[in-house]
DNA sequence: ACTTTAACTTGCAAAATGCAAGTTAGTGCG
DNA sequence: CGCACTAACTTGCATTTTGCAAGTTAAAGT
C-alpha cells in the first residue's frame, strides 16, 4: 500500500551520504531512468518503455514522481502542436553523470565474466 | 520464495553496463555493506549490525552470499584463537571505491537541502 | 558439563514489484 | 462537430522482496 512517492516520505536511514544516496537511488530502476535521459536528453513517458530493460508503467510513474520531487528530473512543457510532454534531467540529475560513469566502468570490467554480452555506452 | 542468492540466479535485464551493475548492486543494502568494508577493512557478521542503518540479519546473510558469489566480497578465515570469521573486499570490491566516492559526493551536495544532517565520510 | 554468543536460519506480516487491463483527456481526421 | 486514436497515467491483483522477531547450531570460554 504505502510506497515512497515523494521526497517527504523518504526515511533517511542515517547521516551517511552513501546510505542517503541509496535511500533515494538504491533500487533497480531509478538510475536506468537517469541513464535514458543522459542518452536521449529528453524522453516522453512512453519512450521510457522502449528501453531494453522494459520498465512497467506503474513503476515508471512512481519513479518519475519521486525523481521529480527530489529535483533530479523535471517535466518539460509539451511542444505546442503536440501533446507529448517530456522529462529531462535537472542540474542535480546531470551531476549524476560521474556516478553512472564509474558504475558503468566497474560493471564492464568486473561483470564481463558472468555476463559476456555486456557492452560499453559511455 | 525465490530470492536472488547467487550470481547464477541473476537475470540480466540488458547488455547495458549501468543496468547490469544495478542488477547486482541496485538495492538499498549492498553498497552499505561495501561501504562498511571500506571503512573498517574487515568486518565480522555481527559487526555489520552495528552500523547506524541497522541491517537485519536475514538480509545481511542473503547479501553477503550474493556479494561473495559475485566476487565482490570474500570470507576470510577466522583467526586461530577466535571463532570470529570475517568478510573483506576483493579487488573487484575495492574497485567500487570511485562509485561510492561519486555517489557520496553527489549526495552531500544534492541531498543536503532535504536531509540537513548528512555528513561527509570520504 | 554448562553457559555464552557469533553466525546464521526460519516464520510471517508488510511493502514493493510486475503484469495486464483499465481510464482519461488531448489530437487528428472526416 | 464527432468519433477513433493514442499518450500518459492509474488500478487490481498475484508474486517477490523486505523487515522484524524469534529460533537454531556449534564453537569457546569458564
Amino acid at each position: 500500500m504505502s510506497m515512497v512517492i515523494d521526497a517527504n516520505s523518504i526515511e533517511w536511514r542515517s547521516v551517511c551520504p552513501i546510505a542517503s544516496g541509496l535511500d533515494v537511488l538504491g533500487d533497480k530502476w531509478s538510475l536506468v531512468i537517469v541513464r535514458d535521459l543522459f542518452e536521449h536528453g529528453t524522453r516522453t513517458y512512453s519512450e521510457f518503455g522502449e528501453s531494453p530493460e522494459g520498465i512497467s508503467t506503474n513503476i515508471l510513474a512512481a519513479r518519475l514522481k519521486l525523481l521529480s520531487s527530489i529535483g533530479i528530473v523535471e517535466h518539460v512543457e509539451p511542444d505546442r502542436a503536440s501533446r507529448n510532454n517530456a522529462y529531462q534531467l535537472t542540474s542535480s540529475g546531470l551531476a549524476l553523470r560521474s556516478v553512472l560513469e564509474e558504475l558503468g566502468k566497474w560493471s564492464q570490467t568486473h561483470l564481463k565474466a558472468m555476463h559476456p554480452d555486456i557492452v560499453s555506452i559511455f
